[in-house]
DNA sequence: CTCTGTGAAGAAGTTCACAGCA
DNA sequence: TGCTGTGAACTTCTTCACAGAG
């Protein structure tokens, strides 16, 4: 293969054939074809091929792509292969709920601190952390917690996510529905789930 | 203007004006220009002026875009004029974190049931909405739902999902991390989150 | 002069189609 | 034969650059 810019599509489409393979490979699957990757992705079998080889050929013509090696293969690529501590702030329900929630470990990331600003929160457990009160935020370097989630409201976060540059992390998923100014090293990732929703009456039948 | 297939990229970012101008408008800007607007969302002047431009020229030239005129404009073209009904199902964690997300009302969606199929669930209120046995599905269309936010494990979404569509749903919000098969009438836009902090560590240095 | 609206150029991403390996 | 890997064609999206309106 020769050198080639990885379109950021092809990037996003990495997990989701990282998630289809992990299925695949509890189901027993050894070994599987673009054409059959394709149809449990919906997703079109020479983009599959193209993707995996920009970052090299790993499959077998006449076969195809073994499981296991994929897997691996991604997680490298995706740099998932190790354990990475991220932080949560915003102990709400929102912020509750994510604590809960199995993908984080399925990727390898582990939330390995809950803050917030509520003194009523403050000292709870959710799960098996304890809520630890936004000031302590200043030990994040020393904890070696480079990322986080935001799930405050949305006039806090642009604030939260100053001190959290400050205190060395280098990426954020947000929740909060409005955009981070950040310096540019530091990768933020936002999420608004009622956006997904706002655009669906547009692909819907008049009603 | 000519007619002209409009970009889906346009459709998705048709909700990211709307919530910049919803938020000028409530601070009481009248008016705004594309490159205003655009440091406003983190986009170029340009993609907002051609975005419009599909819909109709609705700008002034030498002064810019009338902030409330534009939010009609985009309602309009989203469909997000008339109040819709949402059930939710799957009254767990997730779920119960989304009863309380101001997101969805303020794009004219209206939770208006819940549904589970755990007894201790049952019969529970959440907000102020009361949580109904599974087997209720069946009245949606007597109750005019059409629209569906599933929060259930991944195991039981595909047949939350035929459910739904079976009894007239055609809009699917779905976090459950797998794909839903449906008729091509019925539109679906899954939400996995730890799929979007998967990719982050790709784009971070080296840790 | 300022800012919109838009063809035209350019960049990015997808699909095709087929050579070549197993 | 079956399936991968990949240039090349094609499509879609973005950016440029400027005519023209206010």
């Amino acid at each position: 293969m020769r050198y080639r810019k990885i379109p950021d599509e092809s990037i996003r489409r990495l997990p989701i054939y990282l998630r289809s393979l992990l299925l695949l490979s509890e189901r027993g699957t050894q070994s599987i074809s673009s054409s059959k990757l394709a149809e449990f992705t919906h997703l079109n079998p020479n983009k599959i091929r193209k993707d995996f080889s920009y970052f090299g050929a790993f499959g077998t013509p006449g076969v195809g792509y073994k499981v296991a090696g994929l897997i691996k293969q991604i997680r490298v690529i995706l740099r998932l292969n190790t354990v990475r501590k991220a932080s949560l702030v915003g102990a709400g329900k929102l912020g509750s709920a994510l604590l809960g929630y199995p993908g984080f470990k399925m990727y390898g990331f582990e939330i390995a601190a809950v803050f917030d600003n509520d003194p009523k929160k403050i000292g709870k457990k959710i799960g098996n952390i304890t809520v630890e009160d936004i000031s302590r935020l200043k030990d994040m370097r020393k904890r070696k917690i480079n990322l986080a989630i935001i799930t405050t409201p949305a006039p806090a976060a642009q604030n939260i996510a100053d001190m959290l540059v400050d205190k060395g992390v280098n990426g954020i998923l947000n929740f909060a529905p409005c955009y981070l100014k950040v310096p540019k090293k530091v990768k933020v990732i936002t999420i608004d789930i009622a956006m997904d929703l706002a655009r669906m009456p547009y692909y819907l039948p008049a009603s």
